[in-house]
RNA sequence: GCCCAUGUAGCUCAGUAGGUAGAGCACUUGCAUGGUAAGCAAGAGGUCACCGGUUCAAAUCCGGUCAUGGGCUCCA
């Protein structure tokens, strides 16, 4: 038997029999780690305590804290919540059972309709799984008999999965007590450490994602190696529910949404003034780099959206209208107005780039079941731009808007990943003029020095886009800003400038957004916020409690003086205690309660009291002008 | 759109083996004039989402509709 040679986490190398392992190289560590090993990082792939190790290599010990420690703990705890089902309701068929973020899940095709009762009996049996402390058995078939073996069982979605695979390749297998899968791992060594179970929902999922396929049913489960921390994720994920952009909505009378018109917010009174700070303060950001504003029709003639190529590619999604027994659409997306206002005049080429932005409200028919709070709405206002550039200035125009979105997320502390979205199935022209396209975004991430990953055939119908995501409460991600590369509506709608030579030639187009949409960067800013909003946001910025109701003249008093500087205040003039008012007063989260009695009264004072630090001392009433003040105009 | 769950006062929720509803907060009024997270008391407020069926009787049982929530992206 040959010899390999293995480099230890002590960076200690040892020699072995070619084909040793995980567990058994685990073990000679004398640091303890053996103890806490769910597996290896084996030449950077990771590798459950059965596999074996072929080649000389560097080992490092996975534990649960490590992500791939998660991902190989949370495989092997849906491989025991199969098994659970099988054992409580035989004849049940298997999808799929990955690892996700916080968890995992299995896609199960059965008859019986899960419910909550039967997730707890099937958290117990996972339990006693666990505990049985079964070895997961890792074992290869070729693959027409793993095609057999499967076909016998009626597992049909095994049989899929396998069709699917590269003709020569073994399949591998894991065996957990009664329940063998198809599976390339990693395991965990044995089930005994999963000593935490919860699972969290049971939701319906087509096959393979296809809405033309059938719909399976998914259990959604969780596990640690101590109850503390399943508590601990528990909680946290409360805490995230309790910053819901819905139920801050309606707490803080900023929007609300209503049984007769789903998908339509209504902006409130609060709302109204968080969405025209947010869209005030977009605008002077975009005259400052050279953009002009636009407003064009919602209502526009259906024979324009065939010419733009919405009618072919999008008109699912479109709400349709009559005038005067002329079809007309409700605009979904802005481009087609922006381009007739281009194609009012000529243009040199000295004219270009042109930047148009325009605060358009857009209308989409969603499906109902996509429906979410603010996050996806039927009805939203996209902070649109068109730019209309030379082939020469698209780079220089793409950077210039990657620089505007980071200016723009980093005053709201935004995290966000980027996404580059290439060319969808059912979209308009050539494949050169795609990768020119796709290659001029990739070209402009790489210059920015821009982390991105691939979203292969998620591109807009006429053209490649990079994507910018953020976060909401618990973690689920949106798609806000947004750069789209367009050769397609330039051909469609015959844009043309007139270039040095004399000659007419065509622009391109850039879509972006920023914001993407107010509607939506609004939910996450209230979440990521939890309400509290940064002064120059906050719809009530400091609120006047008066002790007693004999202080309510000198509280108006300074209200009118607050109010002269354009400071959003309010009086609580209500005959209640001071106590009763500062509780409401954080409730709303207000920014600043400026409590005055009889000290206060006598000195034109105000004690301030800071939303988060409590009592902050006694100022001067100009002294907490110019602090507010200054505050709005910093933003953060 | 599809799967599952849910829908009782403005909000959060209780309730009924089928006999037309209840709490706390909020709201109104009165008393209390109180210095940093809820003062006391009284009052008002609901076609129990909507439509239909079963029944002497339906908020409760059955069916449908609408809306909301979670999921349908994570690839053995």
């Amino acid at each position: 038997m040959s010899k390999i040679k293995i480099t230890l986490p002590d960076n200690s190398v040892k020699e072995y029999d070619k084909g040793v392992t995980v567990e058994k190289v685990a073990k000679d560590i004398s640091t303890g780690l053996a103890r806490v090993a769910l597996g290896a990082v084996v030449n950077g792939d990771i590798k459950g305590m059965q596999e074996t190790i072929e080649e000389d290599a560097e080992l490092r010990i996975v534990k649960f804290e490590d992500k791939e420690g998660k991902e190989i703990f949370w495989h092997t705890s849906a491989h025991i919540m199969a098994l659970a089902v099988q054992r409580l309701f035989p004849g049940v068929k298997f999808a799929i059972g990955p690892a996700i973020e916080n968890g995992f899940y299995y896609d199960f095709d059965t008859e019986h309709r899960f419910t909550p009762e039967d997730l707890e009996k099937i958290e117990k049996e996972m339990a006693k799984i666990a505990k049985e402390g079964h070895v997961l058995e890792r074992s290869v078939m070729p693959r027409d008999e793993a095609l057999k073996y499967f076909k016998e069982k009626g597992e049909e979605y095994k049989v899929d999965l396998i069709e699917n695979f590269p003709e020569d390749e073994e399949i591998s297998f894991y065996r957990l007590g009664e329940f063998m899968d198809l599976c390339a791992g990693p395991h965990l060594y044995d089930t005994k450490k999963v000593k935490a179970i919860k699972l969290l929902s049971i939701a319906g999922a087509y096959w393979r994602g296809d809405e033309n396929n059938k719909m399976l049913q998914r259990i959604y489960g969780t596990t640690y190696e101590k109850k503390k921390d399943l508590e601990e994720y528990i909680r946290r994920l409360e805490e995230a529910k309790k910053r819901d952009h819905r139920k801050l909505g309606k707490e803080l009378e900023l929007f609300t949404i209503h049984e007769e018109g789903p998908g339509f917010p209504f902006f409130h009174p609060n709302g109204m003034i968080v969405r025209n700070e947010l869209e005030d303060f977009w605008k002077k950001e975009h005259i400052k780099r050279g953009y002009g504003e636009l407003k064009t029709p919602m209502i526009l003639s259906e024979e324009l959206w065939h010419r733009s190529g919405h009618w072919d590619h999008y008109k699912e999604n479109m709400y349709l209208t009559e005038i005067d027994e002329n079809n007309y659409a409700i605009k979904p997306m802005n481009c087609p107005g922006s381009i007739l206002v281009y194609k009012s005049k000529m243009y040199s080429y000295r004219d270009l780039p042109l930047r148009w932005g325009e605060l358009g409200l857009v209308h989409r028919h969603e499906l109902s079941g996509a429906l979410h709070g603010l996050m996806r709405v039927r009805s939203f206002t996209q902070d649109d731009a068109h730019i209309y550039a030379l082939p020469s200035q698209v780079k220089s125009e793409i950077m210039e808007i990657i620089d505007i979105a980071d200016y723009i997320y980093d005053i709201f502390g935004f995290k966000y990943h980027v996404e580059l979205s290439t060319r969808p199935e059912n979209s308009m022209g050539t494949e050169e003029q795609w990768d020119i396209a796709t290659n001029g975004l990739r070209e402009a991430l790489e210059e920015k020095d821009i982390e991105y990953v691939v979203n292969e055939g998620d591109g807009a119908f006429y053209g490649p886009k990079i994507d910018y995501h953020l976060e909401d409460a618990i973690g689920r991600t949106w798609q806000c800003g947004t750069i789209q590369l367009d050769f397609q509506m330039p051909e469609r709608f015959d844009l043309t400038y007139i270039d040095k030579d004399n000659e007419r030639k065509r622009p391109v187009m850039i879509h972006r957004t920023i914001l993407g949409s107010i509607e939506r960067f609004m939910g996450i800013l209230i979440e990521h916020y939890a309400g509290r909003f940064p002064v120059w946001l906050a719809p009530v910025q400091a609120t006047i409690l008066p002790i007693s109701d004999k202080f309510n003249d000198y509280g108006y008093e300074i209200k009118k003086e607050l109010e002269k500087e354009g400071i959003r205040v309010s009086i609580d003039d209500r005959a209640e205690k001071v106590g009763y008012k500062i509780r409401e007063a954080r409730l709303k989260r207000i920014p600043y309660m400026l409590i005055v009695g009889e000290k206060e009264v006598e000195g034109r004072l105000v004690s301030v009291n800071k939303r988060d630090e409590g009592d902050i001392g006694q100022f001067k009433l100009d002294e907490f002008k110019n602090r507010v003040l200054e505050e709005v105009e910093d933003k953060k």
